[in-house]
Formats: C-alpha cells, structure tokens, sequence
RNA sequence: GGCGGAGUAGCUCAGCUGGUUAGAGCAGCGGAAUCAUAAUCCGCGUGUCGGGGGUUCAAGUCCCUCCUCCGCUACCA
C-alpha cells in the first residue's frame, strides 16, 4: 500500500471574491492531487475559506449583516470558483463549521496541557482598521496632532488581556527541524528567509482576542476568541479528523506521512514557524512540506482595487476555457517564483501549445483514421521508428511528466510532456501516413497506431493539468478509464481496445482557436 | 542598515558542484508538405551571459566591487 498524501491550499479570507491568485493556487494543488492519485496513492485534498476575525465583522457591520451571514454568502463564491475550475478537492471546509470549533479547542486544550499558554495583557497602540498593533516610533501625526498608522488609519491606545502562546521555547526544535529537514519549506529562498527570522529570535505570540467575539471560544476563557491564525491552521487537521476520528487522522495526518500545504509566499512564516510550533507544542505530527508559491501578476504590475486591474479568473476562465486558463498558468509561470499574465499570453500559449501542437496533432490522426479506415483502429506492426517513438513518449509520460509533479515543478512537467508532442508531430510528418495510403497501407496502418497509443499516453499524462480536455479525447478514443493513471502508461490497452471492436467516430477539434483580444478599453 | 534572491537572444526562461562552437519555447525570416483546428515539419540567432576588476590552462558558472530590480528583516528615536 502507498503512504496516504494529504495536500492543501491555505483557506480563503473571504471578505472580498476570489481573485486569480486564489485560482492559481487552487489549480496547482489540483493538479498535484490529481498527479498523486494518478500515482496510485490514497490523496485528501483539502481546501476552503478561513471566516472569522475583525475583518470579516467589519465588513459584515459595512453591509449590515451578521459576519456568519456575509461568511455564508461569500464562501459560497469561493466554492463556486472551485467546482467551475473543475478543483477535486475531497473537502471544502469552512472554519465556522462545528467540528472545527472543536478541533480548534482541542489543539488549544493541548498546547495549553503542555504549559505553553499565558494570559498576560497586551498593550499599544492599535489599529481596528488594520487590526494590528504598533510601536511608538512607527506611528505619524497628522496636523491635527492626531496619531495615526504608517497606514494612515487612525490608532487607540488600546489594553488587552491576551493568551499568549510561548513561541520562544521553540527556536531550537524549529531550527533543527529545518535542519534535519530541508525540503520542510521550498523554495529554498523561503526557507532561509524563514532560517533568519527564527535565528534572530522569536517572541511569544499573542493568541487571543477580547475585542470581537466572532471567532472561534477560547476554553474556559469568557470573553476571549482565538487569533485567527490559531484557528485558521487548525484547519488542516479538522479535515484530518482531529480530534475524534482517530482511525482518519492516522491515515492523513500521520507521523512521517506526506502532507504538503500549498500556500503564497506571504504567508510562509505563519505556516513554517508559527503552525510547526503549536503542533510541537500539542504533541502531534507536523506537516512534511510548506511550499511558498509566488503571485501571479497582471502585465507584470500587482492586482489591486485601485489600480482596477484585479481579474476575475471565471472570466477569464469563460472567455478562454477552463483548461486554457490552468494550462496557462501551469506552463508559463515557473512553481515558486512570481508570474505574469494577460489575455494576449493566455491566448498565444493555449493556441500554440494545445490548439496547434497537441489538439491538432490528435485531430489529424483520429480524423484520418476515421474517414480512412471507417473508424476501425489501425492494426499494430511495429517498425523500429514507431518503437523509438513510443519510448520517447513512454518515457516523458511514465517518467518525466510524473517526476516533475512530485516535485511539484507543473512547468517542468508540461515541458517534458510538450517535447513528446512535438516528437509526435515530427514523426507523422516524417512517415507521411497520407503518402503511404497508396502505396504501403500497412504501413500507413503502423504509423496510425503508433500515433494512437502515443496520443492517448499523452492524454493521460496532462490530464492533471486539463482534466476535463484529456478525458474528452480519451472517451473519444475509447481509452477505458482504468488505465488512465501512471501505471496505465505501462498497459496494453490499445490491442484490448481492437479486440473490443471499438469504432472510432469522426473527431471533434479539442481546443478551438482563441481569437487575439481587441485592444482592451 | 543587515541578510537573501535576481539581472543570459525581441519576449518568457534553462544552464548542477568552472571545461567541446552558450541552449529551449514563443515571436521573426526562408523553405517543404497539404492528413489536420490556415494547423504541421525542416533550416536560420555576430546574444558586450548587468558594468568593472581579479583567480585559473579554462568563468555565464568562483572571488572583489559597482549599478538596477525584488523579497525578508531591523532601524532612523
């Protein structure tokens, strides 16, 4: 049996809809988790919204409602994203849900068990707008006199009695950890910036508020909710079935096991040091990778409500294709470093690459067997350049493409998968199947089988990329659905697939070209 | 201020512990083919590898320095 892998976006703060960053992150950890159960092994995948906090009462008081009210309505915009980008995440949580409450208390109940928590106050000068407190020095007065943030936003001095979390006894047990274990944060840049910050000393932590009540209770604590940090962690766990599912929490949430969490790089630090440390602290397995993802750009510029270039991804997605837009993605920004988008790059790469290279490389050889053998497949007499083909193909695909995904390198993946593709294209102009059908028809025979295997292996190899497109051709194919995994590479489906007297129907193109935008107003 | 990353063909980027004529994709130019979604295939790059200096038989790849951009972090009291 294979280690069970549990994988994870960060969750939503859902004060505002989803913008193509949170596309981005749900779409890469898609395809890792549709690589992973490609690979046979036994995935949960989680992903969701993380709702309390004084933002999202802020909000809610913006708009007069209750903040479980504008929780409801806008998690639902970011489950709806999830389903329309065709995400197969196993669960969808939301941390205003009852088993999360008790997850949550329960992490709390052993941390604290463990003598890790205080209550002391916590006093400054504080900011409800940006719900942070600050030092003297950084404030600035305006000409009234009056202070205010480095934001701008108006402070109090304010007086909280606090529950504070003992991070500074963790400094050695996280350096060792990341010590001991290099890939626990990747890229390699976020884990010496992570290195710095705990070498440099760590204070406790500040893990409850009195100011607000929509959070999740502190135990036994009146008045107090957790930061929303703590709760928003715990997350993870809850999925995993902490704290009463003991048989599910072995499975996916074990000592030593698989368990990624996919996150942007801004919030590396919460996830690299501040999470390892609760869990420390209560006594349970920690993840076995943080990986912190890089910002997807429009035209290079940050997306912001000001500047008015803040995407939409379902837009995006209805204009170009859901599998244009994760193919894009995927492809052309490199797993870990910032990318940049527009509509004129999505529409050159999904036309280059799956219009042009593989969606028309399957619809001239499925159109071709169709109107010239009737549909019927192609018997299989192997040449030494159809063996050499397939090898090639066999290898990218089995190997390559599965590899790179482990790695969680999706653009590594793609450009092994992308070569075979073009192998493809340069063999059946090299053995000029439309030639061969009058003087050599089975030969003619031998090329389109060969092409047909290789097609289909490549099919299956992108598929955690453009699911929905890969299983389109592959029904077209007659591919059955057992053999659309890594270890389905290896298998003879095509001379089951002849036995079974499966006729080929004349083909449909896969991906139509995309029009070059107008000039955008 | 400290630490770290980045600066390679028009564009996006590969180039591991130094070693054949510095690579890929896209775009561009020329040709072939016509089965196919006017898609495909073949050929074509005189690039100061950010500037300067140094080490070495040999540096994009190591050292120093400077410039630019980015990230993390600390601070001017």
């Amino acid at each position: 049996m294979s280690v069970p892998a549990t994988i994870t976006t960060a969750i939503s703060y859902p004060n505002g809809k989803p913008h193509i960053g949170h596309a981005y992150e749900a779409i890469a950890t898609d395809a890792f988790a549709r690589a992973l159960r490609m690979a046979g092994r036994d995935v949960f995948f989680q992903t969701g919204t993380d709702e309390h906090g004084l933002k999202m009462v802020q909000t809610a008081r913006g708009k007069d409602m209750e903040p479980r009210a504008l929780a409801d309505e806008m998690s639902q915009y970011f489950r709806d994203m999830n389903d329309q980008l065709n995400i197969s995440y196993d669960r969808f949580i939301r941390t205003s849900e009852p088993d999360h409450y008790r997850a949550s208390q329960a992490l709390w109940q052993a941390m604290e068990a463990n003598g890790d928590l205080y209550l002391d106050r916590y006093e400054g000068w504080y900011s409800v707008r940006d719900e942070a407190f600050y030092d003297e020095k950084e404030l600035v007065e305006n000409e009234g006199g009056e202070k205010l943030s480095p934001q701008g936003t108006p402070v109090e001095w304010t007086v909280e009695e606090s529950w504070f979390f003992r991070l500074s006894r963790y400094q050695d047990r996280l350096l060792a950890l990341y010590e001991q274990n290099p890939d626990f944060i990747r890229p390699d840049s976020r884990r010496n910036e992570v290195m710095r910050f705990v070498e440099a000393g760590l204070n406790d932590l500040s893990i409850s508020r009195t100011s607000f009540d929509w959070g999740v209770p502190v135990p036994g604590s009146d008045g107090h909710v957790m930061y929303v940090w703590v709760d928003a962690l715990t997350n993870y766990m809850t999925g995993c079935g902490y704290p009463d599912d003991q048989e599910r929490f072995s499975r996916y949430w074990a000592q030593g096991g698989d368990i990624r969490h996919i996150i942007g790089k801004d919030i590396v630090r919460f996830h690299a040091v501040y999470w390892p440390a609760f869990l420390m602290s209560a006594n349970l397995p920690l993840p076995s990778q943080v990986f912190g993802h890089g910002f997807v750009l429009n035209r290079g510029e940050k997306m912001s409500k000001s500047l008015g270039n803040v995407a939409d991804p379902l837009e995006l997605a209805d204009r170009f294709g859901v599998d244009q837009l994760r193919y894009f993605l995927m492809a052309e920004v490199t797993f870990g470093n910032d990318g940049s988008y527009s509509p004129e790059a999505i529409v050159l790469k999904a036309n280059s690459d799956l219009a042009n290279s593989f969606g028309n490389l399957a619809q001239r050889t499925l159109s071709f067997i169709a109107k010239n053998l009737d549909g019927g497949l192609p018997h299989e007499a192997p040449a030494d350049v159809d063996a050499a083909l397939l090898a090639e193909v066999r290898k990218a695909c089995a190997e390559d493409v599965p590899v790179a995904f482990d790695t969680l390198a999706p653009s590594v993946a793609i450009e092994s998968w992308l070569r075979a593709v073009f192998a493809c294209n340069a063999y059946i102009d090299a053995q000029a199947p439309w030639a061969l059908r009058k003087t050599d028809p089975a030969r003619m025979e031998a090329v389109l089988a060969t092409l047909y295997v290789a097609i289909g292996q490549l099919a299956i190899a992108i598929s955690p990329v453009i699911p929905a497109s890969a299983a389109a051709l592959l029904d077209q194919m007659g591919v059955p659905a057992d053999v659309r995994n890594y270890a389905g590479l290896a298998d003879d489906w095509y001379a089951g697939l002849q036995d079974s007297g499966f006729t080929l129907s004349p083909p449909k193109p896969l991906f139509p070209r995309l029009e070059l935008p107008a000039e955008e107003g």
